[in-house]
DNA sequence: GACACATGCAACCATTTGGTTGTACATTGT
DNA sequence: ACAATGTACAACCAAATGGTTGCATGTGTC
């Protein structure tokens, strides 16, 4: 069951627990208090993120502090990079549309 | 069973699908040529990409010709577009650290 | 040492997922 | 009209998923 990054930000709660610690690292019992499922499905979704690399953490006492783990959030990022040029290339092509128009009612003036 | 653009790119054929449509509209039947499954479980995967609207279809008699749907896309980068102020907010503090480093190799040397 | 707390892990369960085979239907070519 | 082609859809199936409860373990606190 070799999960990759794409799979685990599947799933909203994991997106979810994402967005709560993309700014100040957590526990699991402050991150479960957000849900409405058990301790142990939080658990279980941050065992996900870890194998996954999302999500790194800092043992400190008796308590995990999960935070985020920017890199692999490059790594998506430079995934969707590949389409980017695609609407990027429209985004011109509109552009270039747009400048014809606007001369185009230049002349008509 | 309401599945979201996130779901959908969880599955690896389907971000296959995703690169080999991105520059040019194809068939099911050219799109299965590329993969060990059968035709009906491509068929599958193209449902459920339609159906998050990542995909766009054109009939052209009796062939459908599938397409990317960039906007959906779109949605998965502004997403990121959350994250991405983080990790620029990072490379920002190592570049200064990088400058406050550079400065002091100066005064030292 | 005894007890409360924070967490992970295992066993179990219902549902979803991704695949298969078989079938139905519309379009094209003879 | 008939056969071949392109596609979708239904039924079925094994495996994965996300959840639960119960338990084990390590860490603070008295």
């Amino acid at each position: 069951m070799k999960r990759d990054a794409f799979q685990a930000i599947a799933d909203p709660t994991r997106r979810a627990i994402i967005a709560l610690i993309a700014l100040q690292a957590m526990t699991p019992n402050a991150i479960a208090e957000n849900f409405l499922t058990t301790r142990q499905a939080v658990s279980k979704h941050l065992r996900i993120l870890t194998e996954c690399e999302l999500v790194k953490q800092e043992y400190k006492g008796r308590e995990i502090y999960y935070s985020l783990e920017i890199d692999k959030m490059k790594e998506i990022d430079q995934w969707l990079e590949r389409y980017r040029s695609i609407w990027q290339a429209r985004f011109d092509q509109l552009g270039e549309l747009l400048e014809v128009m606007k001369n185009k009612n230049r002349e008509e003036a």
